[in-house]
DNA sequence: CTCAGTGCAAACCGTTTGCAGAACG
DNA sequence: CGTTCTGCAAACGGTTTGCACTGAG
């Protein structure tokens, strides 16, 4: 199948990006890895792969789960992309050419919805470490989930459910 | 087997609090609950599941798998343990009753070694995320990967693999 | 006796892998 | 044309679940 053919008709500028990865380490740059990362560099959600495969189905490409996966991989690997884990079983994938470069997660416990915010503390918390532990920091992980604006106005609460009396209250 | 004969005689004080969530809840104390109680809180290390049943056949305990995870799933509902990933395709369970009772942790990549650190800064940020979106924080997450002092001073170096000219530059 | 807990093994499910056939360079 | 990729399906591995059996009250 030729590129004329495809309903793609140019990669987008993330995807040439990836395009330069690839050929920089000598692999082949394919249809199915342009579509991958058409996808992931189409939206600013956090992906998972069932996500990512609906969408390649919705326009047309059929592309398989194992090359999903392999690409990913890629994606990881050339720095383009961030993989998460929030714990709901499987991972989620987002670009990481918006114009936030680094940030954290806001995760809502009830609709699963996040939100990314900044927070300069954790360059002061990473320098004390390091000055602290000797620890060399090399990238981090703060996410804080709780309850979104939105669920919190519908009334949801969140039921606690440990032993009756404060453990240590502090 | 009676109690008597076990080679733990007395419940120990942490396990006794397990015992009397499990009473509140109206569920049986039984000894394989203890047992695993016992483990996790016999340790200051973040154990995984398998760590759990080796310590247990160890001590001459033979108790299933299915079982740990079912008093695990309790103790975390208790709040008396913590359930943590670190990416390494399994779960670690750490008990909540040592003398820092909310820490962040330092993972290194070389190792695995879990170091446990206090990060007032976090309550901060929560504070603000709060008031700037809204969002009603519940519990959070501070991971620092890299490499601890250990690692760092026998020599290991992280290599970077990404494309090779700063992303940043779009 | 009754009811929940336990242990085994099978099921689950996201992810990885092996391999025959198709594409890239 | 050789090498790598792709797609399928089977394998994997941590975790969960179904079910007959055991044990506590």
């Amino acid at each position: 199948m030729s590129r004329a053919s495809s309903t793609q008709p140019a990669p987008t500028p993330f995807v040439r990006l990836f395009g330069r990865y690839l050929r920089e380490q000598g692999l082949p740059v394919t249809q199915q890895r342009e579509a991958v990362a058409e996808v992931v560099f189409g939206t600013a959600e956090h992906l998972s792969v069932d996500d990512i495969e609906r969408r390649l189905r919705e326009s047309g490409e059929r592309i398989g789960k194992a090359t999903i996966y392999r690409t990913l991989d890629l994606l990881v690997r050339s720095r383009l992309v961030a993989e998460h884990d929030f714990g709901e079983g499987f991972k989620r994938y987002e670009h990481r050419l918006s114009r936030q470069p680094e940030h954290e997660h806001l995760i809502c416990l009830e609709c699963g919805g996040v939100t990314e915010f900044r927070s300069p503390e954790v360059r002061v918390v990473e320098k004390r470490i390091r000055e602290e532990f000797g620890f060399e920091p090399s990238r981090h992980k703060l996410e804080i989930y709780g309850l979104c604006a939105t669920c919190r106005e519908a009334g949801v609460t969140l039921d606690e459910d440990g032993l009756t009396c404060p453990i240590e209250t502090i």
